[in-house]
DNA sequence: AAATAAGTACGAGAATTTTCGTACTCGAAA
DNA sequence: TTTCGAGTACGAAAATTCTCGTACTTATTT
């Protein structure tokens, strides 16, 4: 049970189901400051911690109210930057997220996203 | 010579050059993120750091070919964020980035800047 | 006092980003 | 297989940012 069935030969099921992300050496400055300079993604980021932990959670789950279509966008913007990791779950799209590789890339970024004093 | 005439009581004469800036603790991170957004700021920073010392520095001397009133702009940016510093010398407005209020109010950013490769 | 040099203020066009409605896809459930 | 739920794709309007020309300010130099 809860086995991904892909259709190929593929030691790592997760894989499958991980949309496409910078590894942390192409992660940009100017991008990731980029994708940190909009509050609203921000407030996403600092949600997705919110907990403790490095669980994927759904975009609903952020508790942000706008359109679908809004935060679709946002969070397209923080994943293409290398900041969340993307994954299917059904019909879900679930994030988190990449503090190791944050962590490790650029010391001090995450501490500074979550001392912002943002929503 | 080299002393300031100022027209009131003023123990720090330089404090009369000195253009506004926010207080370290007035800092945004969203808006520092924002100024560092562009990678011709980004150069400006590098290389206002690129001697190793603290000196002010023209916005000339940074050797950044474009209008001067696209200088004056990146600079402003730059400054109101909290990144640098600027005072008169003159006819001259120069510059210097404020490493140690960033080091304090953001451990790993200056790191972060220097690292990008761009220009 | 006139010329020069460094930079700002203002304004406008270009480019980019943000926002969001609508239609669509895809997987799960009934 | 029909419906529903979560999210994407696309497109367009609104807002913001970037760029830069021109005119202006200010301080130094001649």
């Amino acid at each position: 049970m809860l086995v991904a069935m892909t259709t190929q030969i593929d030691q790592v099921p997760s894989l499958e189901e991980r949309l496409e992300q910078p590894e942390p050496r192409d992660m940009r400055a100017d991008v990731v400051f980029a994708a940190l300079s909009d509050p609203l993604r921000i407030s996403i980021v600092q949600r997705l911690m919110s907990e403790g932990d490095d669980a994927f959670r759904s975009c609903t789950w952020v508790g942000i109210d706008r359109p679908k279509s809004t935060l679709t966008h946002h969070f397209r913007v923080l994943r293409e930057a290398g900041i969340i990791e993307q994954r299917r779950y059904g019909t879900e799209r679930r994030s988190r997220v990449r503090m190791d590789d944050l962590a490790a890339r650029f010391p001090g970024l995450l501490e500074m996203v979550l001392a912002a004093p943002l929503g």
